[in-house]
DNA sequence: AAATAGAGACCGACCGGTCTGTTTCTTTAA
DNA sequence: TTAAAGAAACAGACCGGTCGGTCTCTATTT
C-alpha cells in the first residue's frame, strides 16, 4: 500500500477512536511508520487528512452498509437488512475500531469546528433522507399500515441507531449492539401491514 | 458565588462544549475571569476538576430530569414525564450549551481515558436500571399489555434518548429534538394495556 | 539530470502544572 | 475597638513537553 493509503486508513483508526482533535500529527505518522515529511508531501495540513479521512470513512459507510441491498425489494426489508449490516459489518468493522466515526466527529466538532462538523452533518441528513424514502415507498406500495406516520418514525429510526453507536462506542460488546438495534428491527416488523 | 463554584460551572460549560481534553486549564480561567492560581488552590490537577464538574453535571441531571415525577404514580406517565424533562428542562439548559454532556465525554473519553469514561458510563447504567424498574413496575400493575418484554425496550428507550442528544448536539433545533423523543413517547402509549 | 518522496531538526504557540509574591480574610490578644 | 499574626485566596511568571507546520537535506524514481 502506498503511504497516502496508509496514512488515511491509520488517521481514519486513530480519529475514530481519539477524535480528530486529540489525534497529532505525530500520532498518526508513528502508526503509518514514517515521518512528517512523508504526510506533508501528500496533504496540505491536518484539515485536508480530515477531508481524506471522511471521504474514506463514507465509503467505507457505503461499502458495508449497503451491501446486498439492491438483492432486495421489499423496502422494509431493505431497511431491516441495512440494521443487520450496521451490527454486522459496520460498527464492528476493524476500520474503524472506535465504533460510527461520524458519530464521534459530530459530537467532537460541532462545537468548535463547525466547518468540518458541518461536512459530517450532511451524512446523518443523507440517511435520514433514505430511510425515508423507503418508508414513503413501503407506505406507498402498502406494506405497512397507512397509519403509521413516516416523518417521526424515520426520526425514531435514526436516533435509535446513533444510540445504539453511542453505547457500542461506550461498551464494546456485541449484546448491548444487539439489544439497542433488534428492538428498532422488531418493531418495524410490527408496524408491517 | 465563590470562585471554586464559578471554577465549576464554567468549567462544565465548556466540558459540554468543546470536551475535556480540548478544554485548556487557560479557557476555563479566562471563562471564570481569574487566574491558574485560583484553580489550583481549589483542585489538585485537571483531572480533579473533571470528577468536580461530573458531580456537579448529575445533580443538574437530578434535578431538571426527576424534577415533579414523585407527583405521578403511574409508572408508564413517569418515562413519559421524565422523557419531557428532558427535551423541555435538560438538554436546553443554559448550564450545558453543548446538550448532554454525558453523551460528549462518553464518546470522547472510552478509548483514551477510560478511568475517566468509567464515571461516565455508570450514569447510563443507572438511568437503564431506573427505566427498567418503571416499566416492571407498570408491567406487574398491567398498566402495559403482557407480552411486551421490557428488556429490550428498556434498550430502545436509553438508545433512542441518546440518539436524540447527538442529534440536538450537532443541530441545536428543537423541532428535531421533539422529533427525536416524541415517537419514543408515542410508543411507549401505544403499549398501554 | 530532474523530479518526487521521505526523514527529521526546528519554529513559535500552547499545554498542564509549579512556584513565588501579593492581597484579603480570619483569628487572637491587648 | 483595634492591631498584629496567621492562613487562605489569588495573580501571573515560569517550567518541561507537545502541538501543527516548515524547512533543509537525502534517497529514490523517472
Amino acid at each position: 500500500m502506498k503511504l497516502k493509503d496508509k496514512i488515511v486508513t491509520e488517521s481514519l483508526r486513530l480519529f475514530s477512536t481519539k477524535g480528530f482533535m486529540n489525534t497529532s500529527i505525530s500520532d498518526v505518522m508513528a502508526a503509518a511508520d514514517a515521518s512528517k515529511g512523508g504526510l506533508y508531501n501528500h496533504f496540505k495540513s491536518k484539515d485536508q487528512l480530515f477531508y481524506a479521512a471522511l471521504s474514506k470513512a463514507r465509503q467505507i459507510w457505503r461499502e458495508k452498509n449497503l451491501y446486498g441491498l439492491d438483492d432486495i425489494d421489499n423496502p422494509i426489508e431493505k431497511i431491516i437488512f441495512l440494521f443487520e449490516n450496521y451490527q454486522k459489518r459496520y460498527l464492528t468493522s476493524s476500520d474503524l475500531p472506535g465504533g460510527c466515526i461520524f458519530v464521534s466527529l459530530a459530537v467532537e466538532l460541532n462545537d468548535q469546528r463547525s466547518d468540518l462538523a458541518k461536512e459530517v452533518n450532511e451524512g446523518f441528513l443523507r440517511l435520514k433522507a433514505m430511510l425515508k424514502r423507503f418508508l414513503d415507498d413501503a407506505k406507498d406500495k402498502s406494506l405497512i399500515r397507512p397509519s403509521v406516520d413516516t416523518e417521526p418514525l424515520t426520526d425514531m429510526l435514526i436516533s435509535g441507531l446513533l444510540g445504539a453507536c453511542v453505547l457500542y462506542t461506550s461498551d464494546k460488546s456485541l449484546k448491548n449492539l444487539n439489544n439497542a438495534i433488534n428492538p428498532l428491527m422488531e418493531y418495524l416488523e410490527s408496524l408491517k401491514a
